[in-house]
DNA sequence: CTCTTTCCTTAACAAAGTTCATATAATAGC
DNA sequence: GCTATTATATGAACTTTGTTAAGGAAAGAG
């Protein structure tokens, strides 16, 4: 018989497997097959069998014996007997083409395996109004870039995306993308495999990346739009239907606005970059102030001077509320904020003062609110990982990496 | 060497088969060994050990051969080939008593694995307001029970469980059980394994049963309280910290009203039998009608006759709201509603409507809303098969058995 | 009475993890 | 400098779980 399909455990442990050692070593930075086997509770066999083939993917790379390290002139004790080969993940090629698709710009990064936790983009220019410009745009940032060795090119897109399809649903600060075929359209520049992420997925798998054994948390971003992801049990949470995370087009009580979304009074009309400067350009009105154009600049300095306006308190209570309904329904006591909201003085901790009041988690013990940067690489270069190294079907795996450049020593 | 502990596969896949085998009995009503293997995705040797499995447990029972009931008069054409043995959850014994603690009524029952999917309670007696005049009812109680071959107790808890370890750690409208310890104190009359769980996730099991290849869902019961449970990817959502669900503690604009659990302006506190009832009455002083007093019969007399007042409007508005800020979040796209809010005239139309309006998807497609009855029976049992007939270790299931009453023929 | 069809079980095997044993490479002690 | 100790890495044997392949059993069809 020839090539018949064999017998598997339907679940991909292995997989699993895998993905804790990487996790292990992003957080460790560099550890031995033994380290290794500690931490993550396998056995040494397994945790020996598991680096021999992530080295040979080429995820990881060897670098020397713990001994040579330790020798290296600082104090720490030599430990006793045979010193273990050091292993790290690669960063000595680069791997992935990650590309932030923004509302206003779009950036680009070549990534290795081991990236950076915080976002730090080689080339961007502003993104334009229509596919065929933006394709333009990108190929000629695409002479920048060495596509040797790459494994795939990794795209953030703002709005609903089916990750599984590779296609943009709904985007309503971007509406191109809707009918843009954008997996297609960059595969003429780079004949690689392609992943969308939606950009508040990809924050969330970043800041997962970032404190890999933190708890679970739900991840708010205030941008161009208002998006939440929540991770659970260590896992980013993901919905056969893609359409989690719609934080922003929820209803707040009294709020009239018209949103992107077609519906009226979503919390984005409040809160999102747009929302604000409108609500302070009309109290600007209102106070009789017409003379400085608002803009972020003057919202900035206006807070900083006068604090909290009333039209930014409520809206901030309104945000801690749908915040704090999430957090109830979820049973989750950790929230990570980032965005230019909370980059405004006093925002980030009247937030967190608020929805510590509305979640009930308050009452027993303490709801952890943090703000941090944006970190989409480094989640771009987690679901590439995921999707495009270590996919579920090996014979998959396989297919896409079929003349496309993953090159085993 | 002897009895040394040999290697296993870290997940327990054989027990997810098992379940899964169940779930399909309990839909299917009666199958064959080939029919589930065809269901469940399973090869047939694999569905052949895990039902003589659950026969040994006393799980399944034999129905007899499938051309045995065919033959029973009804005109469908008998298949061709062998026909099958027919096996069905066991519905001859009394396996679990299960317990309704209420806060106002305590309900029991002595259910077979082959639950009725629509609560019908054995006996009930009024909630006392202590813990020992609620177990010297109970006692009084036990004497109508056979606990022959019974597997355990099974209690639904309205607040907020431990169910890991047991103990009621916030009930706002049953306070004395915060103290008590329930699972010693009801061994004293019945020495089986005690099983709590949260009133709120045993109606979403129970959902789950009575549809298992429904949609996933988000549950929520306006009863004494207002509690949600979600279902995802079919499975009820389990966090580490015992406190998802609980949907009634988030907080609504405007509203000041104190709360059983400390904070100012639940949601609980305009929408619980109490809090409607609370409103109903002020709104008819506010109308001049003192004279009946307010109940829930008045109240369900008041909107047949005069429909939505303004009052009951709004705090349904505000229901809707954090409700299509949960489906949002989660991206789940049904819900099902229980509870005596939702049986009074035109509420549950009204508040599905306003859900539509605010939730995400239903810009793409329909939200799904629908009520349906209370099933805490048939979600205690699925909880017992759960934790107490197949639990992850062997070991610990076969302790918790101990000298206690699963009789393998 | 034999043939076909379907059901159930036994046998052989594959995947993945575990324990146990063994070779290897350092330091520590004499 | 040689041996003892200790820690790492890997090879061998075995367990669990599930899969395909093959064979016996029970019914209707010809």
């Amino acid at each position: 018989m020839l090539g018949v399909k064999t017998a598997a455990l339907p679940a991909s442990l292995r997989r699993t497997n895998q993905r804790t050692v990487i996790s292990l070593l992003l957080r460790l930075g560099t550890a031995s097959r033994a380290d290794l086997a500690k931490a993550a509770g396998l056995s040494q066999p397994t945790a020996g069998k598991i680096t021999t083939e992530l080295l040979r993917l080429g995820v990881l790379q060897e670098a020397g014996s713990s001994s040579d390290l330790n020798s290296n002139g600082d104090g720490t004790a030599t430990r006793l007997g045979r010193p273990g080969q050091m292993l790290r993940l690669d960063a000595m090629h680069p791997r992935f083409l990650a590309i932030e698709l923004g509302v206003t710009e779009t950036k680009l990064a070549a990534l290795p395996v081991a990236v950076k936790l915080k976002d730090d983009w080689d080339f961007e220019f502003p993104t334009p109004k229509s596919p065929e410009a933006w394709l333009a745009a990108l190929r000629s940032a695409a002479a920048e870039v060495n596509p040797q060795g790459l494994w795939g090119i990794l795209i953030s897109v703002p709005g609903i995306v089916d990750e599984q399809e590779s296609r943009v649903l709904f985007s309503p600060n971007l509406h191109w993308l809707e009918k843009a075929n954008l997996p297609a359209m960059v595969k003429t520049i780079w004949n690689l495999p392609v992943l969308l992420v939606q950009e508040i997925r990809a924050l969330a798998l970043g800041q997962l990346t970032a404190e890999p054994d933190g708890e679970d948390f739900l991840l708010i971003d205030f941008g161009q739009g208002v998006g939440g992801a929540v991770v659970l049990e260590g896992e980013l949470f993901s919905h056969p239907i893609p359409l989690s995370g719609e934080f922003g087009h929820t209803p707040v009580a009294g709020n009239r606005r018209i949103c992107g979304c077609g519906a009226i009074g979503c919390l984005e009309t409040l809160v999102s970059e747009r929302g604000l400067l409108e609500s302070f350009s009309a109290d600007a009105q209102s106070r009789g102030r017409t003379g400085s154009r608002p803009s972020w600049k003057t919202l900035a300095a206006r807070v900083t001077e006068a604090g909290l306006d009333p039209w930014l308190r409520e809206a901030l209570e309104s945000t801690a509320r749908v915040v704090a309904g999430a957090l109830n329904v979820l049973g989750v006591r950790r929230l990570v904020m980032t965005g230019k909201l909370v980059e405004l003085p006093s925002c980030a901790s009247f937030l967190s003062s608020e929805i510590k009041k509305g979640a009930m988690w308050g009452r027993f013990g303490e709801i952890g609110c943090q703000t941090a940067p944006h970190r989409r690489a480094a989640g771009l270069v987690a679901a590439g990982i995921d999707r495009i190294v270590l996919p579920a079907d090996e014979d998959a795996a396989a297919a896409q990496r079929q003349g496309v450049g993953i090159n085993p020593p």
